[in-house]
DNA sequence: GCTAATTGGCTCACTAACGGTTCAGAACAA
DNA sequence: TTGTTCTGAACCGTTAGTGAGCCAATTAGC
């Protein structure tokens, strides 16, 4: 009497999915699912079909099946996500905030915080080695984003900062790194600090943007 | 048996490091874990890699693989930090990247992911109570973030969206809530969405800044 | 100083397990 | 009858894990 099978299925897997059963982890492969119901697998893949459909589960091909959203979301999972971001779109993101950020920063910036911003470019100037000067860079971007007055904006910096030093990244820096390009970067974060220090948000926007874009291009070879 | 060996093993191996066990000191070799674990030097590796990446320990060839001093409780201490982001850096930040990415999801959306922003519209102005509205309100701005095709980009998103969950936000729009500004934040969408089905990345801009700059003023009441 | 052992880095071929797909035929309903 | 649903089975491509081997850097012992 095949009425509705799949449809009955669906509706027990469901059931267990929503009690918790297999919550944020990976369900039983359909082959198993199809001899502890004792029906066809074909069946069970209409029926896990289903719950696909409905964005309750997510299928990998030589994975398995894994259930959604089964952990609540946390600031520290949505982190652990973050860590896997591909350089192309970390890039994608910093052209989207930072231009942002340096408008914001050439309107908020103390005096303190300006000749603090002078006092890293000046210092990734006299830096010659590749280490060096990546600190230097480092802590030049980080002192604008701290103009903005801003705790979360800040933090948003030491999150894509962290993600930038690890491994895959350090490896592609340090593939597109000579010291012509040192030089470039050196006189774009100069027009960048003017443009801060003329209070000019347009003009520091304008710069920070200029400058990711050429940083996108020796890494991303665009 | 589970298939993923690899990553319970890194989490085994986290936790003995958290412990404090190896701690500032030398772990075991991977071909002597492998033995004690009883897998494959490979799957092994595959879960030191994933450790390392984090930044939690480091290898040397020839010397072993050390247990670090600071890099992951940076993360945590990162994490920390945002969880105690006031709403007024938060709409700062919003005021920051969601006209960006508007902009953004108006050059590079498809017509499905159009049409699922659309559908997301009509559903909050079809919504009566706040918290109905609220979820759809999320999902409208979910759904133009994953226009922009950047899984990055998305997870920030995720991550001001954790934050907006917070009881001391949630309890600012329930007091700011009301059938007229639900009303004038739908007219907001409606615009918005319209820019984007126009493809026009600067109308789609203004619209989301508009439309951020008054749940602000409703909001924080400036 | 030289050598051997140890350790992480890397590659390869192989196996097992998984979801994706297709098909012929049986069982049932309209 | 005709059409739908389920069965049973085969085969595919992908993925994770295995086991083995070799390399290069480092350390320890002679």
């Amino acid at each position: 009497m095949p009425r509705a099978v799949a449809e009955d299925l669906a509706r027990s897997l469901r059931q267990r999915i929503d009690s918790g059963e297999w919550s944020g982890r990976r369900m039983p492969p359909e082959r198993e699912l199809a001899a502890d119901y004792g029906v066809a697998r074909n069946t069970v893949r209409r029926a896990v079909e289903m719950l696909a459909d409905t964005g309750a589960i997510t299928r990998h091909v030589g994975r398995g099946t894994f259930v959604n959203g089964g952990v609540a979301p946390s600031v520290a999972a949505i982190v652990e996500r973050i860590e896997g971001t591909s350089p192309a779109d970390m890039m994608e993101i910093r052209l989207l905030i930072e231009p942002q950020a340096a408008a914001v920063a050439a309107l908020n910036a103390s005096l303190a915080e300006l000749s603090a911003v002078e006092e890293a470019h000046r210092a990734a100037e006299a830096a010659f080695d590749m280490p060096g000067f990546e600190a230097c860079d480092a802590e030049l971007h980080h002192r604008i984003f701290a103009c903005c007055r801003n705790e979360l904006l800040k933090e948003l910096h030491n999150l894509l900062t962290v993600l930038r030093h690890q491994t895959p990244w350090q490896e592609m820096k340090r593939r597109s790194f000579s010291e012509a390009r040192r030089l470039a970067y050196c006189a774009e974060h100069g027009a960048l600090v003017e443009a801060l220090k003329r209070r000019d948000p347009d003009a520091a926007r304008a710069a920070m943007h200029a400058h990711l874009k050429s940083v996108e291009a020796n890494m991303l070879g665009r």
